[in-house]
DNA sequence: TTTAAATGATTAGCATGCTAACTAATTGGG
DNA sequence: CCCAATTAGTTAGCATGCTAATCATTTAAA
């Protein structure tokens, strides 16, 4: 039933995030927390937020929320950027650095778990066919024409 | 990079999401309301809060919003039940009938242009690999043991 | 029959994502 | 050199989904 494409896409959305939610529950992390953790690991210490926004694929104000309670939890940190007044840098505390080690091991068990059953090469279209249909919705608030 | 596949997912859902709201706009129907008022024609008029919800496959206080502002709009009326006090039937007003008709066109034509350049078998397989995820995710909650 | 358990609707509040609009600081063009 | 445009961070408020808890009604058990 192609019809329902759409929704059962919404459903395995918020079916994966509940469920890796429930793997790093005991880490007091929800998902949105630790993607941001696991961004500013790969991404660089000193970034500025808007960089981070970027390279997780989300926009600034919705960053900001999670840095704000990553903050407030005392895993990361903003230091004033000495090169430009405007920018401020992102950095782990100690806390927060600790706890990636054990982010990092949970996030590769949830996923394990969420593609069991999928072949290699089940993955690997699946990784391609999600790609598609956001390339066809990136190509359609722009038209108007045809 | 199959560690994305996860990110990718939710981007997908949420892309889909705006590029249906996107053909929707001019109804002014946001995807939640035009899901439910779908779902209560396929449902059928009369039936419960909870029923439709089930059928949609959210939870009462999801739908309950929804259906507020589906209210305000004037789009559908809630009776009480004669057999149930408790119990509220969904009913489409005049105007909401007629809105039907759009709705379905549109969703057809947004689903055709997120599916777009994927073949008949491509789509059936997004659609098992899909349902497999959700299937995963459903059986996560649970084991706590090993 | 009288009271406890179950059920439908609601309310309250969390977790995300977004856009729009505002502030402060930097950059660039005249 | 000064004011306009751009940029980073932030605030405000919408759109969804959820769980927990409350209220009223119905059902079931003692």
């Amino acid at each position: 039933m192609e019809n329902n494409i759409g929704w059962l896409l919404s459903r395995a959305a918020f079916a994966w995030r509940h469920a890796v939610d429930h793997y790093m529950a005991d880490l007091g992390l929800t998902q949105s927390r630790w993607i941001a953790m696991l961004h500013l690991d790969r991404t660089g210490e000193g970034c500025s937020q808007k960089e981070l926004a970027g390279d997780i694929g989300i926009e600034q104000p919705s960053l900001l929320r999670t840095l704000n309670l990553l903050e407030e939890a005392g895993l990361i940190l903003r230091k004033p950027c000495p090169d430009d007044a405007r920018r401020k840098t992102l950095w782990f505390t100690e806390k927060g650095r600790e706890l990636m080690q054990a982010v990092e091991a949970r996030a590769f068990e949830g996923r394990q778990q969420m593609l069991r059953g999928l072949s290699d090469e089940e993955r690997a279209v699946f990784y391609v066919l999600l790609s598609k249909v956001i390339d066809n919705a990136n190509h359609i608030s722009t038209p108007e024409n045809s």
